[in-house]
DNA sequence: AGAATTACCTGAGCGC
DNA sequence: TGCGCTCAGGTAATTC
């Protein structure tokens, strides 16, 4: 599943291929994702060109001057591109064709992805606007966490994975930042000291980033944009040693996600 | 307002 | 072999 990792390298391979290069063709097979597709797509970027390719969270926005194509993988989304026609698959639901023959795909056997159309500034688009800090940039700091986090009963972990609070922190990401910095995924948001907010956030953004660095949990091929998994230090591993002290990893269930954690690392 | 729950969707894995 | 069941989970929408 594509987390912001995953997400942020997909971006760099499309802009790196894609910049500079104008829609020729739309096609729209399957317009049902979890929000309609746009039917307009198909007339509205033709002849329009992709200037740059940003991101936001997971979602990716496509600069295409007057206006912005955006993109959100969902679970089990994935971008392809191929240097020339391809016949489709199953779950092959859209095509973007540009004027240099390569064709951008878009498979999702879910279904849960959003494919969405906006003029104007896309950081006011309603799925965008309530976005909290990147973990990448600055923005997200211990003191900016504390704050958030003060009087919240919430469980540590799903408040770091609320996309208001931190931006694009996934189940996988967020189960192994609290692994890094210590702190069990169930204590109440709000009981964290301003120091376990400081290396939570730290952390938060160097699990991205090693990622990132690594190709990510995915690793972006030749021809299309592929995923392969890479090792995790807690996520997927209940019930096996933990890679710190030895311990059985304990596999519990947070607002109804999958949660790994030591019990004697972790406090 | 914050917390909890549901809806969306299909493939994989499992027990029988 | 195949049926029915459970699980995977991002996030918007809904309910309490």
């Amino acid at each position: 599943m594509p987390e912001l990792p995953e997400v942020e390298v997909t971006r760099r391979r499309l802009e790196r291929e894609l910049a500079g290069k104008s829609f020729t063709q739309v096609v729209l097979r399957v317009t049902k994702l979890r929000l309609p597709v746009p039917p307009e797509l198909a007339t509205i970027l033709p002849g329009l060109m992709v200037r740059g390719i940003e991101r936001r969270g997971k979602y990716l926005l496509f600069d295409c001057g007057s206006g912005w194509l955006l993109m959100h993988l969902g679970m089990t989304g994935f971008l392809q591109l191929h240097r020339g026609a391809a016949p489709p698959g199953k779950h092959d639901h859209l095509d973007f064709i540009f004027n240099d023959g390569q064709l951008l795909r878009y498979h999702d056997p879910r279904k849960f992805g959003t494919v969405s159309w906006f003029t104007g500034d896309p950081l006011r688009h309603p799925l965008l606007a309530e976005i909290g800090p990147e973990p990448l940039t600055a923005a997200l700091s211990g003191a900016y966490l504390f704050e958030a986090a003060s009087k919240r009963k919430v469980a540590i972990k799903q408040f770091i994975m609320d996309s208001s609070v931190v931006a694009g922190v996934g189940n996988i990401y967020a189960n192994e930042a609290l692994f890094r910095a210590r702190i069990r995924p169930d204590r109440a948001a709000g009981t964290l000291t301003i120091h376990e907010c400081a290396e939570l956030a730290a952390d938060i953004r160097t699990v991205l980033e090693e990622s990132i660095g690594e190709g990510s949990t995915y690793r972006v091929a030749e021809e299309t944009v592929a995923y392969y998994p890479l090792a995790l230090k807690v996520y997927g591993r209940g019930g096996k040693p933990c890679p710190a002290c030895g311990a059985i990893l304990d596999e519990t269930r947070l607002g109804n996600r999958s949660t790994v954690f030591c019990s004697t690392c972790q406090k």
